[in-house]
DNA sequence: TATAGATGAGAAT
DNA sequence: TTCTCCTCTATAG
């Protein structure tokens, strides 16, 4: 379930639970066998940036870098030793816990140059305190690329996956296709907000909810409804259902290269600037 | 049992 | 724009 709240929350969890520890770590499926390397060491924190996680252990310059990619996933498991069950990449352990690191695009060591060139080609993060919204406000304003597509670019803003996307354009009853350079600041701002508190909420709660209080099942005398993603939502995955808010029903169309989900009715182009 | 599809992204065409 | 890779699950047959 990778967008950026999954990875912040990962990094927390990490610090959380292996900081300060020396770890084991092996590739039981062999396909980082440079793990080896690091077995002994001391974790000392993991940190992200947008959809990346970096681990870092004492005295070492490189770092593990994660990409989860469509399904990766890292389980953790209250055990010494537990049976390894399907392919495993990377394990981390230390007296107690275990962390299985299953399906990633990426796990591999790299220095802190290579570091460098992955974060130089990521947008700001609305998950970190550091990032510079503004950055991500004039790349939209300066491009004719439909906004749902802007919001998938990495460059753009980082961390923002197929889920979020299709939910903060609902929100903001945003059409989709409306071109970058067709919203105002003040809308581009609005955004960036939005997906701050969305997924700062995410962080929190390990899943994706974005349905406004007054749209919530209870509000509206309908059954709740949780998507594999774990949360409830207003469009992601529900074409041809009715709209929780106005009831027409939701489409759905491939756009940058993963499904869109939208309603046609509460999303509409906004004046030109 | 087989297959499609999924919260992703880089390379190839 | 299409292909390719990573793994697991839900659904179809």
């Amino acid at each position: 379930m990778p967008e950026g709240h999954t990875l912040h929350r990962l990094a927390r969890d990490l610090t959380a639970d292996f900081g300060g520890h020396r770890v084991a770590s092996s590739s039981p499926q062999g396909r980082f066998e440079v793990a080896a390397s690091l077995d002994g060491a001391v974790l000392s924190e993991g940190t992200a940036w947008g959809k990346h996680l970096f681990v870092r252990f004492d005295g070492r310059p490189e770092q593990v870098h994660v990409h989860l990619g469509l399904y990766g996933a890292f389980t953790f498991l209250d055990a010494d030793d537990p049976p390894v069950t399907g392919q495993v990449r990377w394990r981390l352990a230390r007296p107690g816990l275990t962390a299985d690191l299953r399906g990633p695009t990426a796990c591999e060591l790299l220095t802190p140059d290579e570091v460098d060139r992955i974060l130089d080609r990521l947008g700001p993060d609305p998950i970190r305190p550091d990032a510079d919204p503004e950055r991500f406000v004039t790349r939209v304003l300066r491009s004719r690329a439909p906004i749902a597509t802007l919001l998938m670019d990495q460059a753009v803003i980082a961390g923002v996956g197929n889920v979020y996307r299709a939910e903060v354009l609902f929100r903001l009853g945003l059409d989709p296709f409306v071109p970058g350079r067709d919203l105002t600041a003040k809308r581009v701002r609005a955004i960036w907000d939005d997906l701050v508190e969305l997924m700062a909420a995410g962080v929190v709660s390990g899943r994706i909810d974005t349905v406004r209080p007054e749209h919530e099942p209870e509000a509206m005398g309908r059954p709740p409804r949780e998507d594999d993603h774990g949360g409830e939502v207003y469009v992601y995955r529900r074409s041809g259902m009715p709209c929780w808010v106005c009831g027409t029903f939701v489409r759905t169309q491939p756009i940058a290269a993963r499904n869109l989900f939208w309603c046609p009715r509460c999303q509409r182009k906004p004046r030109r600037r």
